[in-house]
DNA sequence: TCTTAAATGCGACTATGTTGCAAAAATAAA
DNA sequence: TTTATTTTTGCAACATAGTCGCATTTAAGA
């Protein structure tokens, strides 16, 4: 099935309407592997959108589980997408973010370690975050 | 050793000046057992400082090794002791943030797996974050 | 005491993110 | 096709986090 396809009925699928920013928008999540930032995604959707527009439109997918945010080293938030790229994991999902050239990618191959209540803490989710150098940074750095 | 002759024996080394608001923010340092934000030190500290100031000394005791920043939910950073009650771990820190008081607590007992570069990434550093509710805010909700 | 280098305060600025409200657009219903 | 409803958008204003330059103050060494 063409991508295209597949994001009109995604939206289908959630009830959200099939607006030029928001089919763009799946696009971007769908052409790029790696976490993208609210900045990212204004620099790159050619229609302009408001901030605003980007904010809400990227909380909507978050409540329908399209896509799920993931941690930046500066403490930005970025977002990708859970199905398909993504596996759908709410508690087991391992991340690498690359210092070089800040992107987040999802390494869902990356079997995250079970672990018990400690010290009386109760543990809900578990996030493991690989830092270092991206395949594409790596080579270029010589 | 009492604390107060440890801080300024940690300010000596590391040649930084022992100003009033230094000393006072190493104290609460001292005194908080889970990670501090810019926010919390600016309710706390007596003296009052300008923001920047509390910006600069974190900044001077990163780079001295003294305090690291640890990740929080709502993207903001905190800040704790990397020496003594954190034991001095670049790659393999566990953190646990609890999603009722926000406080994030360092678990230096919780093993870090290891894990190989994998898909060409080069791995420089593994953070494993915990969420879910500390011990205080487990008791008192019922 | 004098010197100098670090630390502070202030103002201005940037970036991220949120809220309310009115206008526009998409969908469902007639 | 037209109308009604609900979502989406844009704008303005706001809140918070964090940075930068510069003048002033202060700690520490000579």
């Amino acid at each position: 099935m063409k991508t295209e396809q597949k994001i009109l009925e995604l939206l289908s699928n959630n009830g959200i309407r099939k607006t030029n920013f928001r089919i763009e928008l799946l696009e971007l999540f769908y052409k790029n592997k790696h976490g993208l930032s609210h900045r990212d995604i204004k620099e790159a959707i050619e229609c302009m959108p408001d901030k605003v527009t980007i904010y809400r439109a990227l909380d909507t997918f978050m409540e329908k589980g399209i896509i799920h945010k993931v941690p930046d080293i500066n403490n930005v938030s970025r977002y990708a997408l859970t199905k398909h790229e993504c596996a759908e994991t709410h508690h087991n999902h391992a991340h690498f973010i690359c210092n070089s050239c800040h992107k987040t990618f999802c390494m869902d191959d990356i079997q995250i370690p079970e672990i018990q209540n400690a010290h009386g803490f109760k543990i809900n989710s578990i996030k493991l975050i690989l830092e270092g150098k991206c395949s594409d940074c790596s080579e270029c750095s010589h």
